[in-house]
DNA sequence: GCAAATTTAGTGTACATACATTGAATGTAG
DNA sequence: CTACATTCAATGTATGTACACTAAATTTGC
């Protein structure tokens, strides 16, 4: 759907304008329906996706600092973040023995069971969550243009 | 930049899924900077977004509705971005007399006169923050993907 | 004209984002 | 070896996001 109807905004002041407005609106878009399906589930997308970085670290534990390195939102918080999923007893956290101001975290087995069920039910496959309307090479196309974005 | 290198991940599963991340990790991206250019003046992006709509609308006023209708997060919670523009002296608030459940909002002139003042020292323009370095027909591409993704 | 449904804004709660600050552990220079 | 700087995670505060709920005003159906 075009963003001049979605935002009810008739024109742009420039189709760089037009594309800063749409990828916002765009990311907000597709975030808003993972997180729909993520919700029966009981974790949160920010949540999930520190899940799925400490199950590639596994069995080594990461450190908030690796966390932050890898997830889309570099200033979000990963302590708080951490702090749900300990909660929800989906990873630990131990004082790192080699370096006392670090923190091991690791993912439970239930963690590992959670995300498993995730991958089996579908739910984080992006083309049931708005992704199946481009062609492979389209999505290429895309990539490209977004990485120059960030040149 | 490269996503791979920006979230240090080497491989993604499709282009599809790459195309995904990469639309939330530009969006983050743009609005980090773009954020950043407003701190100083006192107002958050939402906040900005909310006045843009009502100079828009003046001297008529607006409704909560009419905001919501026009924000690029249609979920987020004009009310409150109104408290705080209101706390401000940016915009005034007062109970429509043609229907009284809804509310007349209209920016004040100190609203207009902050809005002039952004306008005039460039901070909106996209060029400034990040959005310079495609060509007008790459933009366009961009435009038509991003709606397409959302058909 | 009145009861029920709908519209409209606001409030409550949980979570996340953004950024400054703190405090402990460690590294480093003299 | 001590003083100072740096690293690392956690915390504080303000704001925004997401969604359920409330309460008042209005509209609709009978």
């Amino acid at each position: 759907m075009r963003l001049e109807d979605e935002i009810k905004q008739p024109t742009f002041q420039s189709e760089g304008q037009k594309a800063y407005l749409n990828i916002l609106f765009t990311s907000g878009w597709l975030s808003l329906r993972q997180a729909a399906a993520f919700r029966p589930l009981g974790i949160t997308l920010p949540q999930f996706n520190v899940l799925r970085i400490l199950r590639g670290q596994h069995p080594l534990p990461a450190t908030v600092a690796l966390l932050i390195e890898r997830m889309l939102d570099k200033t979000s918080n990963a302590s708080r973040i951490v702090d749900k999923l300990e909660e929800k007893k989906l990873v630990t956290r131990t004082v790192c023995p080699a370096n006392r101001r670090a923190v091991d975290i690791r993912i439970t087995e239930a963690g590992l069971g959670l995300l498993r069920q995730i991958d089996e039910s579908g739910l984080v496959d992006v083309r049931q969550n708005g992704l199946n309307t481009l062609t492979d090479s389209e999505y290429q196309l895309l990539n490209q243009l977004l990485d120059k974005i960030r040149a």
